[in-house]
DNA sequence: ATCGTTTATCGCCGATGGACGATGACCGAA
DNA sequence: TTCGGTCATCGTCCATCGGCGATAAACGAT
């Protein structure tokens, strides 16, 4: 849980091989597989304030809970975070969301060889 | 665990609103954020055979742990499931899968606005 | 009818996830 | 300093996941 996101980015290999990771791509679904954590996404990008107690108040999630799923996504690497003064900023990292994206799309097609 | 699939498909919301469903989004990321069922994914697609034991024999897992996983998958939406003699034929819906990885950027697109 | 193969399902169990409240640290304001 | 607000972490609780072996059903072949 550590080391999971520092490896596959730009591995173009043959379709051979180990191909896409199966790993890396799970761990990055895995810490966008739950709603609250899709809708902190979506409330992050929305917004400039960006820190935990703006998002408790749109998810009526407790604060502790809330603050759970933004260590996860910060170590997924889809979240940025830098502290302010005592708040806490968040900030979606859209090069690291574009990126599990278009390794999602890889796999599609990977799976779509010929058509 | 039943009817989870059904609703979300072509929901092209404007940004405001509920926009990109998170509860339907994370239960078909769920079902991809597990290494074995990339794996078995990719084999699906690269194979005509596609019956469970064939993924065994390429997985070591147990056979029931794969029964398992392709259930999962099969409730997803992303394999279409067709019962041959004694065996049962999985193929990827490539479709589905497609409609996945579009949603996810979408959701990626809808967190990035203006550029 | 009997055997072998394939498969799905059923417990069972350890591990993980997700939720919460409580606590303590940190910092700004009074 | 003291108070109020914000936040991360800890511990607890419960549900679900992920793995396995065992079992039974379905079917083809002998």
């Amino acid at each position: 849980m550590t080391e999971s996101l520092v490896e596959a980015s730009g591995s173009c290999r043959a379709p051979e091989g180990p191909a896409v990771d199966s790993r890396a791509i799970a761990a990055r679904l895995a810490a966008l597989s739950h709603p609250a954590r899709i809708e902190i996404l979506k409330h992050l990008s929305a917004s400039n304030s960006c820190c935990c107690r703006e998002v408790v108040d749109r998810l009526d999630l407790a604060q502790s809970t809330v603050s759970q799923h933004l260590k996860i996504l910060v170590e997924a690497g889809l979240v940025r975070f830098e502290p302010d003064r005592q708040r806490s900023r968040y900030a979606v990292d859209r090069a690291a969301l574009a990126d599990v994206s278009a390794s999602l799309s890889a796999l599609v097609n990977s799976c779509c060889p010929g058509r």
